[in-house]
DNA sequence: GTAAAATATGAGCAAATGCTCAGGTTGTAA
DNA sequence: TTACAACCTGAGCATTTGCTCATATTTTAC
């Protein structure tokens, strides 16, 4: 069973044909990853359910690891565009301070709202990928200085003794960890905009916003 | 490979030489599982560490998930005393708000710093076993009750338009949420007392109680 | 049309995994 | 001492896994 180590794509696809299988590959382990979890994502299942052959997954994708890791790049992708749209709408439109905050919020909610049974398997499982680990801490940082950035423009704003390492930290932590939780487990008090609201206070009034 | 359904001991251990041979398999999985995850935790990979046979592993845990949940159970039967003392500790002594507060903090990065790893794999690994689901949900749901409880009683001294079941959910999993994170990353920025001092500034300011 | 390149196939290998069972060893109690 | 129970052993079975490779089909370029 001697694993590959993991890499990105093998072999490019150039045809249309081509394209359509890695596609179905893709489409394939997402659909069973969320549905089966991690273990049940063989190489084989993944393949029989994409209607292809075990030869042309190896084709494009050296191991399994690179299957996952592919996944969760795009997966990363995805979530990384939201955070630019925030930050560019909250520059464009002069926004209150509570509005970029909920707007954010916002979009984490809809990152994770999207397909959260896959999130939930990426974000477990991918950090044990050896590929994984940069993966994921790249993203992790770059959503930080985003959010350190903003904190930092607006620190005026905020409480005297806040210190902004910290609370980038703390907010970026806390925000994705509530959010992740209640997506999951969709308690039916924080349906709507009741999570966004109660996060948002949370954060307000950890960074000591005066309101009204 | 047909694998058997989780379920406890399969025989209870009486003499001595028993007892070390579980034990042996316990602390070897813990051990395992702690550096090197769970798909490396196999049963032959316990046994040899252990110093024990396959054939004893088996006679006291009926599956692998048997035995890993067995291990869960002893980590959240630790994690819930640790509540338990928090609560009484507040109870004796007349504890001003922030001292209780901090005291729960307090309790929970030690719990959580006792064993990292291992706290990590337990809880990504653990509910995606049969057995596990309850065992997740049922510690979940007794520590959301002291809290929720706790808040009742103090609920005056918050700010007014606090929902004390949002409140509950929202603390206990942002404070998990956070520290979980803290332990396993360690950021130097928050070492010491800085994690507890922090994650209570949070709290507080969520509660909204007025201080000095 | 034809040759080369791109793509697809799937039987099957080597290694691993969860687990059993037939038989051995150690403790206990009379 | 003897007899029985508790305990331990480990070779190995049935199955699964990640993955290869020789071969077949399709597309592209001329």
């Amino acid at each position: 069973m001697a694993r590959r180590p993991a890499s990105s794509l093998r072999k490019s696809p150039t045809q249309d044909r081509a394209k359509h299988t890695v596609d179905a590959i893709l489409r394939a382990s997402a659909h069973i990853l969320r549905t089966q979890g991690y273990e049940a994502c063989t190489t084989n299942a993944v393949a029989k359910k994409a209607g292809v052959s075990i030869g042309s997954l190896y084709q494009y994708f050296p191991s399994k690891e690179a299957l996952v890791t592919a996944l969760a790049q795009a997966h990363a992708d995805r979530g990384y565009a939201l955070l630019v749209d925030w930050v560019r709408e909250a520059g464009e439109k002069a926004l209150s301070l509570e509005d970029t905050v909920r707007g954010y919020i916002r979009a984490m909610v809809a990152l994770h709202g999207v397909d959260p049974a896959l999130h939930r398997v990426l974000t477990e499982q991918v950090p044990r990928i050896g590929a994984g680990v940069k993966l994921v801490r790249q993203l992790s940082q770059r959503s930080a200085a985003m959010v350190r950035a903003w904190l930092e423009s607006q620190a005026s704003h905020f409480r005297a003794d806040l210190d902004l390492d910290l609370a980038t930290y703390m907010l970026v932590t806390s925000v994705e960890a509530v959010i992740f939780m209640v997506v999951l487990e969709a308690p039916k008090s924080l349906q709507g905009d009741r999570l966004v609201d109660e996060v948002s206070e949370l954060v307000l009034r950890y960074l000591g916003v005066r309101r009204r």
